[in-house]
RNA sequence: GGAGAGGUGGCAGAGUGGUUGAAUGCACCUGAUUCGAAAUCAGACGUACCUUCGCGGGUACCGGGGGUUCGAAUCCCUCCCUCUCCGCCA
């Protein structure tokens, strides 16, 4: 959530920024009532803060009166600390109520977009930030798409998914499975040369991880939930590999912390049906190896250009063709500042599939999640965190099925190789 | 699943109702000493919120929540977690 003080002090740049979101006047009165509420929750605070040191300050006298046995003096203490605790207690519950409120205010806020994220209401005014200038793969008059050549050759069985779990649940196989482990290994192999920390986190969350990466209070139902023990089936590796330094300070020098994981993501996605979400294009468990940046304010910008630059290293080896979009404020994730899109082109199904998202959330979760570190002078402030996905396994095979088909079978790209054992499916 | 023990500041570890936000040790930071370092000595050393131009002041926090009391780290209730032993098990 966006910081009080950045709100109280800096509300004109707020504003704009949420209007970059498409946010009407309407909806940017939310502002002022938190504003408002604010003002008032701090005066309450004052009152109560001065109830309470007036009842500290009457209990150290009676403790004393009755020290020395003036327990007539005390008595008359006494009375006029019940009619205080009255006071106190319902200057508490007002309190507590402003307190409510504000959260519930600020958690419906979202992110300030950066200053250089475009304005705009869909995906189609994203800014197209370095397009594909070569040309798309050739493919023979009978290419197929993915599903189709998953069947030929073996590699996933969405029905046989099906009779496990549900729709959505592909049951790699084979070469197919081969592929995926490969594709898994080999991303890590990337981020940890790339100076990323490996991590293998737990799959499954508890509701303050869940919270701290913004999944709740508002996407409960983007994710499964194990109702029994209140744990949450992780819808990205961000969420446990960023809670990792919830509560934390790091000392200014550990910066930036570089963190990568394998994981398989689970989502629930209550979405569209059709055309364009067969085979791999949606479905509700994929694996992804994400990047995660803990980074000074100074230099976050910076790391995200580093981080993308590190998924279109990976693109580059992998040999397909994809191009990057910067968001508008419009198609931003509520937490985003800023965001680049990564899309694959899908030869067969001739159509971009977004494979990565980078972003930079500034202090936005670092704020919910007490992410802080100490700078040179002692004092501690909020970091910034960024993440992404590098990069995300379903869409990046549907891709390289599709787009190396030829009549002898498909040609894995040549940095594969060497993870999967064969040169050819 | 059964039995027991326990959750206190970065760590270790005192503290069973009264000026305790918390002894002591270690770590960290500053200064002195030193050519420099170690050792030693002195000092500083939690977080959040409110308030003040600033110095400073106030409030809350000893796993979470609730209660008893004029007053709770200390007593009571409840939830959570950790550890040990047993059982089960990849």
């Amino acid at each position: 959530m966006l910081q009080l003080k950045v709100i109280r002090e800096e509300k004109q740049r707020i504003v704009s920024g949420l209007r970059k979101r498409n946010w009407a006047a309407q909806q940017l009165r939310v502002i002022d009532r938190i504003i408002d509420t604010d003002e008032l929750r701090r005066s309450t605070q004052k009152e109560l803060d001065d109830a309470l040191a007036e009842g500290n300050r009457l209990a150290k006298s009676i403790g004393q009166l009755m020290a020395q046995g003036k327990k007539d003096e005390a008595e008359t203490l006494k009375t006029q600390v019940a009619t205080l605790k009255v006071k106190s207690a319902s200057l508490e519950e007002k309190l507590n109520g402003l307190k409510t409120q504000l959260d519930d205010l600020l958690y419906s806020v979202p992110n300030c977009p950066h200053k250089s994220v475009p304005k705009g209401k869909t995906p189609e005014e994203n800014k197209v930030a370095k397009d594909w200038t070569k040309p798309f793969p050739t493919l023979p008059e009978n290419a197929l798409p993915h599903w189709e050549l998953a069947k030929q050759y073996n590699l996933f069985d969405l029905e046989l998914g099906v009779k496990l779990t549900g729709a959505g649940f592909p049951v790699y196989r084979g070469k197919g499975a081969r592929l995926q482990r490969g594709l898994i290994q080999f991303f890590l192999d990337e981020a940890v040369k790339a100076g990323y920390e490996e991590i293998l986190p737990p799959h499954l969350v508890n509701e303050d991880t869940a919270r701290g990466t913004g999944q709740l209070p508002d996407k409960e139902a983007q994710m499964y939930k194990c109702e029994l023990d209140n744990l949450y089936l992780i819808p990205t590796a961000e969420v446990p590999v960023t809670n990792i330094m919830r509560d934390e300070i790091v000392p200014v020098k550990d910066l930036p912390v570089k963190m990568t994981a394998y994981t398989p993501c689970f989502r629930r996605e209550a979405g569209s049906y059709g055309a364009h979400v067969r085979g791999l294009n949606r479905v509700h468990q994929f694996d992804k190896v994400e990047i995660v940046q803990i980074e000074h304010p100074d230099r976050s910008y910076k790391a995200l250009q580093g981080m993308v630059r590190h998924v279109e290293k990976i693109m580059n080896k992998l040999e397909l063709p994809y191009r990057i979009l910067l968001l508008c404020g419009g198609d931003m994730g509520f937490s985003s500042a800023k965001t680049y899109d990564f899309e694959v082109w899908s030869a067969a199904q001739k159509r971009w599939l977004e494979v990565s998202s980078v972003s930079c959330f500034e202090t936005f979760q670092a704020n919910r999640m007490k992410l802080r570190y100490r700078d040179e002078n002692g004092k501690l402030e909020l970091a910034h965190t960024l993440n992404g996905s590098a990069l995300a396994l379903a869409r990046i095979v549907a891709a390289i099925l599709e787009n190396n088909q030829t009549p002898e079978g498909i040609r894995l790209p040549k940095v594969l190789w060497k993870y999967t054992g064969f040169k050819m499916i």
